[in-house]
DNA sequence: GTCAACGATTTTGTATACAATACAGATCGT
DNA sequence: ACGATCTGTATTGTATACAAAATCGTTGAC
């Protein structure tokens, strides 16, 4: 029942709030959470305090943190940045992508391919991490893929949902196979231009989904 | 005496940092601190955390934290992700910038020419800090200019050394002008290459740096 | 003399106790 | 009856106490 001692709490919340079993902007009162983790509230304040430091969660003084909630404004910000960042990624891995980081991509992309056949909206959605994070590899800036991997956590919620849109999750696969084939052949500027893209038209649907049925402003 | 209480903690372990007061490496005993500040563990704890998350002090499991000792290899790869989040700020600036953004950016270079014609390099860094932040809001994306921010925060300790680089500060003068310049003309690429051209110069010369003096792999 | 294992000490990690602040409801005044 | 203030309660922030782990020194064996 308890959180397992050996894991760490803030990928436990992490998860909650990716999984929408914390809605965004709901509170998180320490002491419930430390009960249902079965500590004490220091931990639950430090994991607190690293989300929101990553931006996951706000911590208002003496007020309690909330799972931080982005508007459709700072989300269309947030995946601004990510295309860019992700297209720095492809970029850097079409120069210097080597044999094994090929090898990682094709095979998560031959995972991509069979999910998406399968229609498997879930399926698809790990190995699609798996093959941004072969990217993120290839790009051989270890910096650079922590920094994406980061922002890609964040966004997590926001992707999630985005994928159970008819059609998607083809047209996804397609660009994957654009933006494979341009590493491959080392043509850097058109996986950097593919992969933003990619992510920006992620961001743009989202927009939309978001615009229609939910108004808050930042 | 005490830290003052209505200050932030984390802020003030960042400037030491900064400032090289604390040296890389070294270690950052919870009790020492707490005593210096004149506040228990529990609080210093959390600013470590925080500061263990930006990536400026690295936390081992039960054996204390360290001031985050990046090798020249991990200096290189940040230099070269701040360069390109830079240039998109420049791009999206030369985009988007309004009259006041680009008033404050004027009287920010201002400010950097005075600076360096008295060859205050304490009064140039200041101003180059406006200059850039200045840039950051101008891109009218609040969540890029908060990465910026961040990553120019985690990039202080080694920019301020280069600064001292005999003639380094005249260039960098130069290299401001025609960003400015740019970004006043609505030229988003020029802006975006200038900028990135610009920070990749300073990681490459404190690639220099430190090559001749130090060595430690990662 | 060197190396390994054990124990004491120091230091981190967690729990609990206490203080301060914010929120809510009731009371009093107008 | 409405509004403001005050008091009670709940929750956050900080300090201290305790437990677990790592480091360092010592001791003993080879």
């Amino acid at each position: 029942m308890s959180g397992k001692r050996g894991f760490v709490l803030r990928d436990a919340l992490e998860n909650d709030i990716a999984m929408g079993l914390l809605k965004a902007g709901e509170r998180l009162d320490e002491a419930t959470l430390a009960q249902r983790f079965g500590v004490s509230r220091t931990p639950i304040r430090e994991a607190l305090l690293q989300l929101a430091t990553t931006g996951l969660v706000e911590i208002r003084p003496h007020r309690g943190a909330v799972v931080a909630q982005v508007g459709p404004s700072r989300l269309m910000e947030m995946f601004e940045v990510m295309a860019e960042i992700e297209g720095m990624c492809g970029r850097l891995a079409a120069r210097r992508a080597d044999g094994s980081d090929l090898t990682a991509l094709a095979a998560a992309q031959q995972d991509c391919r069979a999910a998406a056949e399968a229609d498997d909206t879930d399926g698809y959605y790990y190995a699609n991490e798996r093959f941004h994070h072969a990217i993120y590899q290839a790009s051989r800036n270890g910096f650079l893929a922590e920094q994406a991997t980061l922002m890609h956590r964040r966004l997590k919620p926001y992707r999630r949902l985005q994928l159970r849109v008819r059609g998607r999750l083809h047209t996804s696969l397609a660009e994957h196979d654009g933006i494979l084939a341009a590493i491959e052949r080392g043509d850097a500027e058109a996986a950097s231009h593919l992969l933003k893209a990619h992510i920006i038209i992620q961001g743009e649907r989202f927009g939309d989904l978001v615009a229609n049925l939910a108004e808050h402003t930042a």
